[in-house]
Formats: structure tokens, sequence, C-alpha cells
RNA sequence: UGGGAGGUCGUCUAAUGGUAAGACUGCAGACUCUGGAUCUGCGUAUCGGGGUUCGAGUCCCUGCCUCCCAGCCA
């Protein structure tokens, strides 16, 4: 077993350490971790979290939050509030610096009237048709705005005008004055500031020119002394951008660095497409158990821990790939079988009757809570003539290989005794099972030393089991890949229909005082989590992921 | 066909000129009162072709493939 903790090796780590001793930036560390407040923050940016948090508590540093807020059309305070509490769920200490690139506005107003007296931004009347128009394409140069030798003066008096709100929405722009012929796009005079009347979750209507994210991003980074500001690959090619607007201010410069971005099969991990999937009612919400947010693998019952290992599993590197969805599930099924209470539940229900058993009589048979864990005890079970078991764990006709109940065949219920299949009860009508009718051997309860049988089953005792509602939770996508649509095809087209599926179980008693986001392990079934809506009453639990079952694969295999 | 970044087991990641390693997955087995957990075993993977070198996944040349970039999004 290896050792979660410690630290893995990466080369943005190996960047930070070269720098830590050789006392770059006085051997400090400090990174950040910039979302935009416009969606919830999904298992992707765990690994950001993980990376960014975790770094910057190796090397004694500190790593920020900063929410990129510098489109207020798209952005909003609940985005804000979710993040925050994803962040701390998971484990990110970003202390009280929690900042916004809106903070920086009127700073930044300041350096982008520098830019201008240094002659290197300039108004441009052009709309943003023209301004495609003229930007030529990947293989073709572009060409000077018209207005690119507007004098300063006629720059300075243009932007005031903008930032007072003299002019209607995209009738100008302020642009760096670089070069139209660069083989960069990024650096053909790109946009800084934009017109945009329009209210800002934190600014108010204080601004209507609002800031780009190459301008915003590089300088915020600066205000904050961040050391290494890492970022995904598709911002290689912004990093010139980012390197000349802090050379031309001669201010503080952070070492921008980029790595790859996760990517797992059957999910889809964009905001955009996630957004659509909540818009859309496909999904419950950001926080649907389906979803890869950080809060849905929460309500999922997901742990802390296990999001964490998984994250640092990844490693970090420049590849673009796909993890497998089963690595996640791996981390997760191992944190969860170290801390997770077991608790016996029968999610499809089959009567079954102990013949022999006599009516009405009660026993109490002791239950280990975690094996894994001598600590967390045992718990008394109530043991009756009437049970529920699984459905499943019954076959009239047993396939080769099957273990459990079929007429004549003996089991043990778990933690009770040794059974043995006498008579099955069926509707005549339909043939359907309606009730197991077994016997029990008194010499093999449980604790003794007794003969051995080939498979051991769950089971309640009828009489006290509760009813509990449980959620059944599948991949919410059919195909490995769903971003790689065919033609004019769209995502939606692999969502899985049966990707919930609700049942009406019944638990043992126990699990009447489980709380929202409790989290257990149903005997042979699978992890399972209280629902925030799950109340003394009407108790629901979440499947999390089921455990790893050998039998089920021997049978998909035939 | 411009620029940028990549190509190592099925997947993800290591190896920083010196025995190609680990995790996940898969398969086989042991153990088991969870067909769980645990344990054991199983790996012809360096994109191709040249070159440098005693020695190349690593350095050089060359070809091929993949991803990103033409928002007044981030």
């Amino acid at each position: 077993m290896h050792d979660n903790n410690l630290p893995l090796s990466n080369f943005i780590r190996d960047i930070i350490l070269k720098d830590h001793v050789s006392g770059k930036y006085g051997g400090r560390v400090r990174t950040r971790f910039p979302p935009e407040p416009n969606g919830y923050l999904h298992v992707g940016h765990a690994k950001s979290i993980v990376l960014n948090f975790g770094l910057a508590k190796e090397f004694r540093g500190e790593c920020n939050l900063r929410f990129d807020d510098t489109n207020p059309i798209k952005e909003e305070t609940e985005y804000v509030q979710s993040i925050i509490e994803d962040i701390k769920w998971l484990g990110g200490d970003f202390g009280d610096r929690i900042f916004y690139a809106s903070d920086y506005f009127s700073q930044l107003y300041l350096w982008a009237i520098e830019l201008i007296n240094k002659d290197k931004a300039y108004v441009c009347d052009l709309s943003s048709d023209q301004v495609r128009e003229t930007r030529g394409t990947p293989t073709q140069p572009g060409h000077d705005s018209p207005f690119r030798d507007r004098s300063v003066e006629e720059n300075l008096g243009l932007f005031e005008r903008m930032k007072n709100g003299e002019f209607p929405d995209g009738a100008r722009t302020l642009r760096a004055k670089i070069d139209m012929r660069s083989p960069n796009l990024n650096l053909r005079d790109p946009v800084i500031y934009r017109i945009l009347h329009a209210e800002h979750h934190r600014t108010g209507n204080q601004w209507c020119i609002y800031p780009m994210y190459d301008w915003a991003h590089g300088e915020s980074d600066s205000i904050e002394g961040i050391t290494h500001s890492i970022c995904t690959l598709e911002f290689e090619d912004h990093r010139p951008l980012y390197d000349w607007f802090l050379e031309q201010l001669g201010i503080f410069h952070p070492q921008q660095i980029e790595f790859d971005r996760l990517n797992l099969t059957y999910t889809v991990l964009s905001k955009r497409k996630l957004l659509r999937l909540v818009e859309q009612g496909i999904v419950e919400g950001w926080d649907d158990p389906r979803m890869p947010t950080i809060s849905g693998m929460r309500r999922r019952g997901y742990s802390p821990e296990g999001l964490r290992n998984f994250a640092r599993s990844l490693g970090v590197s420049k590849t673009n790939g796909i993890t497998e969805f089963e690595k996640l599930e791996y981390y997760i099924r191992e944190d969860l079988n170290k801390a997770a209470k077991r608790v016996m539940a029968v999610l499809r229900p089959l009567k079954l009757v102990l013949t022999n058993y006599p009516e009405g009589q009660v026993e109490f048979v002791e239950a280990i809570n975690n094996p894994e864990d001598a600590s967390a005890g045992t718990r008394p079970l109530p043991f009756s003539r009437e049970l529920w078991i699984e459905q499943e764990d019954f076959l009239d006709v047993p396939p080769k290989g099957y273990h459990r109940l079929y007429p004549g065949n003996e089991v043990r219920l778990r933690y009770g005794y040794i059974i043995k299949c006498q008579n099955v009860v069926k509707d005549p009508a339909t043939g359907e099972i309606l009730e197991i009718q077994c016997t029990y051997d008194p010499d093999t309860r449980s604790g003794q030393r007794t003969r051995k049988v080939k498979a051991t089953i769950h089971w309640v005792s009828a009489v006290h089991a509760i009813p509990v509602e449980v959620r059944l939770y599948d991949k919410l996508f059919t195909t490995e890949n769903p971003n790689n649509v065919p033609g004019d095809g769209d995502f939606t087209m692999y969502l899985n229909p049966k990707s919930l599926e609700v049942v009406q179980a019944r638990a043992e008693a126990s699990l009447a005082s489980a709380r929202p986001c409790d989290r257990y392990q149903f005997e042979r079934l699978g992890y399972f989590c209280a629902d925030r809506c799950s109340a003394a009453g009407r108790l629901v639990f979440n499947r999390t992921v089921e455990l790893r079952d050998t039998w089920a694969k021997l049978q998909k295999k035939i």
C-alpha cells in the first residue's frame, strides 16, 4: 500500500523546488486557485485545488483563492458561495485570503492608462466583426486597425469617456498595441477592455468597462505576489501575452506554468455542458449525485479524502489524456472501506420464512460494525422467523457457479444461521416468486465453530426492518468519451436513460438515526450516503459506488 | 499548409545518458461468515526511420500522429 501523503514528484513541483532552493522569489512559494464564479466546481478543479494548495503547503507557502470575476454577464454570487464551500470541504486552506479580480479594477484601470501613456495601448472603434475580419487567420497575418495610431492624448480622452459610460456596449475597445502580424493570434493587438453596461455581482454599476482575462489575470497574480501561476494547457499560447503585460508595466513577474486538465471517461467536464444539463433539467441541479461537480460528488457520498487521494494519484504532466473512471471509483472505495460503518439493507425484498423457527420468537445476533476497524465495535441485530432477503440472492434454476440460495441449497445468513431452501411459493397465475421457505440449523449460530457453506447472504428481520428509499445511480453517459460526437450530433445523445433508479428498500432499524451525509456500507451491495433531504420520517439514501462484484463480472462474460 | 504543446503497458504517471518502474484496469490463484477487503502471481509499452555514444525513452536529424489557438469568454 502506498503512502498517499507522500509528495508526488511532477514537473511543476520540480520547478518550484528548484526556485525554492535557488532563492528565486526569495525562496517564497505562493500559488493561487482562480475560479471564475460562473458555475460549480467539478472534479477537474479538484485536481487543480489539490495541486495548488498541496504545493503551497509542502513549501510552507500560501495558496490564495481568487475569483476571476471580470465578466459580469456570467457571474453570480451563488457560484461564489458554492465555490468557497467546495474548496473548504475538499480541505483547501486559503485562510482569510479570498480575493477577487474585481478588487483590482481601479489598479487595472490605472495601469491601462500607463500603457496608453507608453503608446502601448489604443482605443479602437472597430466593431467585434471588424476586429475579427482584420485579425487575419492562423496562416494569414492580420492588418492594423485604422485607429491604431491615435495620439496618446486622444486615447486618454476616449478611454476616460469609455469609463464614464459615454458609449454603448461594443462601441469601442481598448487594445494592446503589439503586432498584428504575430504568428501568435493572442498578440495581434488583443482587446484589454470592453464596454459592458452590466451589473457586476460585487462592484454593482460602478464600472461599465471590464478588463479581459489576459489583462486581469497576470496583473492580479502580480498584485498578490504569486510566484507560480499554474493553469491549464490551453493557456500556453497566452503566456507570451501574460509576460508582455508584466514587462511593459515593470511590475512583479510571476511564472505561468501550464499542465494538463483532467478528463474522465463517461463524463463531461466543461462548465458549458454541465450548465446545459442543469438548465435543461436533465439532472436535478448542480449537486445532482450524477454530476461530476464537487457538490454532486459530496451529495453522492464521495469523501474528501477519497477525492484527494484520487487527485494526487493523477500525476501532473502536459499530455492530453483521459483518465479511466474506474480509477476514481477505486480511490473512493478505498477510503470508504476504511471508514464506512457496515449495515444490512435489502434493496429488492423477497420474503423468506424459517419454517422451523418458533413464531413470535426474537433473538439478537451480534454484528460487526466495521471489520476494518475493531474500535467501531458491534451492534445487536434482531433475528426472527420472517426475513427479507435480496431477490437476486435466490434463483429457482441456478447457473453454474451460483452459490446463493436455490432449492435444496444451504447458505449462511450473515451473523445468523445456516439455512436450507426447502420450498418456493409462487403465484400460480404468474409464476412470480412470492416466498421462500427454509429451515434453519440451530447448531450453526454465528460465532460458533460450525461447518462452512459457500455463500453468505444479507437479510433484515421483517417485523423490525424500516422502509427506506434508495436511489441507485449509474453513469450519466453510456460512452467513454461523450465529448466525441459524430457529425452534428450532441453529447446529450449519449445520456444514460438508466442513470437513476429509485427503489423502496428495507433496512435494519439502526439506520433510523442516519443523519444527512452519513456514509454506510450496505453489506454486499455498496456504499450509500444519506441524502441531504433525508429525515427521520423519510429516509433517503444515495448509492455512492457499488462494491466490486466478481460474480457480476463473471456473469457479464457469459 | 501559421504558431504553440505533446506522443512510454489497455489507461494515467515515473525513469532528468546507465537494469524501462508504479498505480488503475484485466486475468489466474489463496483466504474469507460481505462473491467485499486482504494477499500472491501474470507486463514483448518507449510513434516510425536514420544518426551521435561503450551505452539513447532521454541528445541530434527526419518523417508521422494527436491536442490547443482566429470571443469585445475564462
